[in-house]
DNA sequence: AAAGAGTCCAACCGCGACCAG
DNA sequence: CCTGGTCGCGGTTGGACTCTT
């Protein structure tokens, strides 16, 4: 599929090249980082005959030849901890992906967008719609802190109390949330 | 079968942060 | 400090694919 893509692409191309990426683009660059390290992009992006713009090459390596890149579908447990972690930090995508080993702040991004938020938007709607039944003028517990988050966040508020339950999460899971909590204190 | 709508994903763009000189 | 170069991030777009009518 991404080779008739690529065809297409391929024959707009003038000095930089732009579009999808071939396979043997996708070994010249693998090679250049191997010879250079995956950080001097300006680097990779002159010295080979790539004719790609540093930028690009970078987004091709995070998103692709980087090793240890999972692909495929997301679990239950990583969806989860994106919708968790997403509620504490917002659209920091690549921090996100920084506690999904494997998983690339674009694919994030993508998934959030594709699936996470329009979850978020049914669930929100049916909690509205119950508070409407259940008459609006009742008070907001206040010993429950809530948070609203930027932009889109700003349609998602959530219970701190229920945020940080863990009392079902296996050990594991538990790790990075004790480290963040560690660092951001 | 065809057309239109919706979904998904790779890639691009613009901006801000960082750093060396 | 200031400036220019580089890198990383988040938002957005484009196009192929899939679903629905």
């Amino acid at each position: 599929m991404a080779l008739r893509k690529v065809e297409k692409l391929r024959a707009t191309k003038k000095e930089i090249n732009r579009g999808a990426w071939t396979v043997e683009e996708d070994r010249k660059l693998a090679e250049a980082v191997e010879i250079h390290g995956p950080k001097q992009w300006k680097t990779i992006a002159t010295t080979t005959d790539l004719n790609r713009c540093d930028k690009s090459c970078r987004l091709r390596w995070m998103n692709y030849l980087r090793p240890n890149i999972k692909r495929g579908s997301m679990s239950d447990q990583e969806e989860d901890l994106i919708l968790r972690l997403h509620k504490l930090l917002g659209n920091r995508w690549s921090l996100i992906a920084g506690r999904l080993p494997g998983r690339t702040d674009n694919e994030i991004k993508n998934y959030w967008k594709s699936h996470l938020s329009k979850k978020i938007e049914k669930s929100n709607e049916g909690i509205s719609r119950k508070e409407e039944g259940s008459k609006s003028g009742e008070k907001t517990n206040p010993s429950k802190s809530t948070v609203t988050g930027s932009s889109e966040d700003s349609k998602i508020s959530f219970d701190l109390d229920d945020f940080f339950d863990f009392s079902n999460e296996n050990p594991s899971t538990l790790e990075w949330v004790s480290k963040f909590v560690d660092l951001n204190s």
